[in-house]
DNA sequence: GTAAGTACCCACCTTGAGGTTAGTGTGAAA
DNA sequence: TTTCACACTAACCTCAAGGTGGGTACTTAC
């Protein structure tokens, strides 16, 4: 990790102490806070939320729709979590029937960024790693 | 929700033939295999194991001790996972006590600089994230 | 002689992510 | 009149992710 030339025995005997390696954001550190964060963000329906936001805001059953296999439960869990952390922005309006719209925060925009980037490399490389599991197999 | 539709209006408008989106792989389709795929990558080890991986080549001990918290099983597991995906590369060495060598795959290195973009973003953020819990309350 | 390290596998168990079904209270369309 | 859409919530259930503890076949160090 190059961000990190100036410990190489972070690992070995020698760890600096634990509340500085988790201020700075450990994620290595079983009780570093960003692992919670990253369960959310990196879930099977948070990426997927995370990569519809990005193409702008959308209604509680649009979500639904364009998202294959995902239940109301889940969604709904899901939209909570990362409104939670503070990525996904919910504006409900007081109307009948009930009109909620979801957003990405500038915080969920930036990590947004990085999940597509991450899915866009699978998706571009199925037939790369398809073929690597046909050599595996 | 008994909509189960076979279903190419999933998405309303002109969305191409759902075939043709699973071959270029679309992540937002119940049966793309790129969900397999992410769910490996981005589970709760995986994403850690690519992230020490990503300094250099390691030992199974040297893994199970960088990562904090992770068993013998889940880490063999997940090894598994990312080989069979073409991500991680496995040298064992016939000798006693037994010596096995894990390095990333040129595959496993692009994946796994996208993971760490995100890891970091992540770590950085932090308080950023912190922030937005409290305010939300 | 015994303890520890090596890289696992096996059997069993717990936990929580995720699914299924049902229900809410209205307004609008059939 | 009946049905549907909306955005959920509550209750219950399943199943795989994940944890625990044991064993292996050796070697080196104490």
């Amino acid at each position: 990790m190059s961000e990190r030339p100036d410990d190489p025995d972070i690992f070995k005997g020698g760890m600096p102490a634990l509340s500085a390696r988790l201020e700075r954001g450990d994620i290595l550190s079983e009780l570093c806070p960003s692992r919670g964060i990253l369960r959310h963000l990196a879930s099977r329906w948070g990426f997927m939320v995370l990569l519809v936001l990005m193409t702008g805001t959308h209604r509680f059953s649009e979500l639904r729709r364009k998202i294959g296999g995902v239940s109301e439960k889940m969604l709904a869990q899901t939209l909570q979590w990362l409104e939670g952390d503070g990525l996904v922005l919910r504006v409900s309006y007081p109307v009948v029937p009930p009109h909620v719209e979801y957003s990405l925060t500038p915080l969920g925009l930036e990590a947004g960024g990085r999940v597509k980037d991450l899915a866009d490399w699978v998706e571009i490389n199925l037939p790369r790693i398809a073929a690597a599991r046909e050599a595996a197999q």
